[in-house]
RNA sequence: GGUCCGGUAGCUCAGUUGGAUAGAGCAUCAGCCUUCUAAGCUGAGGGUCAUUGGUUCGAAUCCAAUCCGGAUCACCA
């Protein structure tokens, strides 16, 4: 248990026993760290109790304090501040947490407990390569896999493909026309951005036989109805509907070609999946779902034979589920999927990392799946986060606008390479290490820049102004990891402290402010990762870890390890620094953020 | 128009189950490498927490109204 939870459990106590006519159970108690103006280092604040127990807070404060000092081994001492409780941890507490916990390489984790959560992340479409948004979108999902993780669950991570539909055909029809058999082994371009590019062309032409078309005097509506490419790609999707063999054989080389590009990405990302899902074999699910529901009463038919659902009681308009002809759109599809996905492994919960724009189609999913009775409702719950911009607006792929994932991922290596030679660090190393060493640092700054932000905030980035390696970023942290690797290297450990002679330490040699400071973070660290968890939030991890290194460069330079006072002041820095190294390590580790040893 | 999300320092963001004088990073300025890695540390300046009203011992945080920005409300996916 943190040693704020012991305090609250104290308090209560305390209560208990000191206002024993007085119902306590629901007085809310409040635990925080005392503010470095004040003497102290955990405060309980008063106010609260005051009414229901009758109390000023001098006296109020006095009993408690006499009694946490009496009942508990916690404390040394305390003193109240205008409604405030300071309590003053007795040195002892630190020094055997670090004792207790400095090499457990697992603390704050859960153990494994039997909650399935599914993940659903990424979700590319295979008519273009990922770009700049869905980094943002893997690196999230990713790193809510590994918290969750951590945290005990079983942890399915899921990738949706949507690999078929009007998009797809328009890269298909575009490259039967022009490419005059491209393919990417025989151009060297990347398959997925090979694909894009005819997906580009044929945007490109579409404007232009509209816009021929509209000169000659047609409608504008109507000339992007009938433009001949538009139609080519519309009997595309018929044929590939109807399972021609030539149109199916198309789509498969070019959709593997795409794969192998996202391939390569997710490698070089760090993402992976533990279960692929395809929309082309999923778009035909929940059609039976939708028929149960209108045997229920819960759907309704209209006239033309289409199907309905009516949410106005929940403050939302009427839905449609089945056209008249009997086909899907994409509710069906994502009813019928969410149900099997449900069945396929038996979740708790399923976590769908999509975009804001899609909050309220995620809320009618959730809200229909309620209404019709099917368990895996309860479990649904949509990630969702903020579109990332440029300054100039949203990126739009036709205007050219998109930051390419592949560019920006060699950007950031080039960044880190020019940096680490700048800064004259680049000695004594191997050029294979080198190019380790940037990549490790070009991407964690990248992952950390795009998880270091609440979630659900929408996020600017400025191309031009290239991420940073300082201040709050991942370089910081890295650095501040080597920094103590270095040390590590140089210095024996002793893995067993004479207990006695330790004690004896502590009570005559106090800890010093700074080494208090980094370890009562230390000691925070389970409840940041159990917070992250509940919240979905990878955000909290970077905060808290990049406070760590904070602590932990200030510690640094305000006092020795190796040139200690004495062999036990040497050891318990040693036990601090071991135990720093760890947690950000297996912190940054969630998130996908490789800590070098050097650098 | 309905619904949802956001508005905190010049910029990017923490802080929102109500707690002490609202915090970081970047940028600006001033210091610190003969000493375990200066990608670092220490300090300074910078705020009407969008506005107004309410709730109370106490509000950036809760409630109401207003203003600004965004998303969404398709027989698209």
């Amino acid at each position: 248990m943190t040693l704020a939870a012991q305090i609250k459990l104290a308090t209560e106590d305390a209560l208990k026993h000191l206002f024993p006519k007085v119902d306590v159970t629901d007085l809310p108690i409040t635990v925080n760290q005392t503010k470095p103006e004040f003497e102290g280092d955990y405060t309980v604040v008063l106010f609260p109790f005051l009414k229901a127990l009758k109390q000023k807070p001098d006296a109020l404060g006095a009993q408690l304090g006499d009694y946490l000092l009496a009942k508990t081994e916690l404390f040394t001492k305390y003193e109240i501040v205008s409604g405030f409780l300071n309590l003053t941890v007795r040195d002892h507490y630190w020094v055997y947490f670090l004792l207790n916990h400095f090499n457990d390489i697992h603390f704050g984790e859960k153990p494994k407990h039997d909650r399935r959560i599914m993940v659903e992340y990424s979700s590319p479409n295979t008519n273009k390569p990922l770009h700049f948004g869905h980094l943002r979108n893997n690196f999230l999902g990713s790193a809510v896999a590994g918290i969750l993780k951590a945290n005990g669950n079983q942890v399915v991570k899921a990738n949706l493909v949507n690999d078929r539909g009007i998009h797809i055909c328009k890269s298909m029809v575009a490259w039967q026309r022009y490419a005059e058999g491209d393919t990417p082994e025989r151009t060297g371009i990347k398959g997925d951005h090979l694909v894009g590019d005819y997906y580009v062309k044929f945007n490109d032409e579409y404007k232009a036989e509209v816009a021929k078309l509209v000169s000659e005097g047609m409608n504008e509506t109507v000339a992007e109805k009938e433009a001949p490419i538009m139609k080519e790609a519309q009997e595309m999707l018929r044929r590939w509907e109807a399972n021609d063999p030539d149109i199916r054989r198309l789509w498969q080389t070019m959709n593997g070609w795409v794969y192998k590009g996202f391939n390569e990405t997710y490698t070089r990302l760090g993402v992976s999946f533990d279960k692929m899902y395809y929309e082309s074999e999923t778009y035909l699910l929940g059609k039976n779902i939708v028929e149960q529901g209108l045997e229920k009463g819960v759907l309704f038919k209209k006239e033309d034979g289409s199907v309905w659902v009516d949410l106005t009681e929940d403050g939302l308009d009427q839905k449609l589920l089945l056209r008249g002809d009997g086909t899907s759109v994409y509710m069906t599809q994502d009813l019928g999927t969410a149900k099997l996905k449900y069945d396929d492994f038996k979740l708790d919960q399923s976590v769908y990392v999509i975009g804001d724009e899609q909050n309220y189609h995620m809320q009618v999913l959730k809200l229909i799946l309620h209404k019709l009775d099917e368990p895996c409702a309860d479990g649904i719950y949509h990630l969702s986060y903020g579109m990332v911009e440029l300054p100039s607006g949203r990126m739009k792929s036709r205007e050219g606008t998109v930051v390419d994932a592949d560019d920006m991922i060699d950007e950031m290596i080039e960044l880190s390479k020019e940096q680490t030679e700048q800064a004259g660090k680049t000695e004594g190393c191997t050029q294979e290490e080198l190019h380790k060493l940037y990549e490790t640092i070009g991407l964690g700054a990248l992952k950390f820049y795009l998880l270091r932000v609440d979630p659900k905030k929408k996020m600017i980035f400025d191309p031009k102004e290239s991420i940073d390696l300082h201040g709050f970023t991942a370089t910081f942290i890295q650095y501040a990891h080597a920094r103590i690797c270095s040390i590590l290297r140089k210095e024996n450990i002793p893995l067993l402290p004479n207990n006695t002679k330790f004690q004896t330490f502590c009570q005559t040699q106090p800890i010093t402010p700074a080494e208090k400071r980094l370890v009562i973070t230390l000691e925070q660290y389970p409840t940041i990762l159990e917070d992250a968890a509940n919240e979905f939030n990878p955000s909290l991890l970077c905060n808290y870890s990049f406070q760590l290194a904070q602590q932990f460069n200030s510690f640094y330079d305000e006092h020795s390890i190796s040139k200690a006072e004495n062999s036990e002041k040497k050891h318990l820095r040693l036990m601090l620094i071991i135990m720093t190294a760890q947690i950000l390590r297996r912190a940054m580790s969630l998130l996908g953020i490789k800590l070098p040893e050097k650098m």
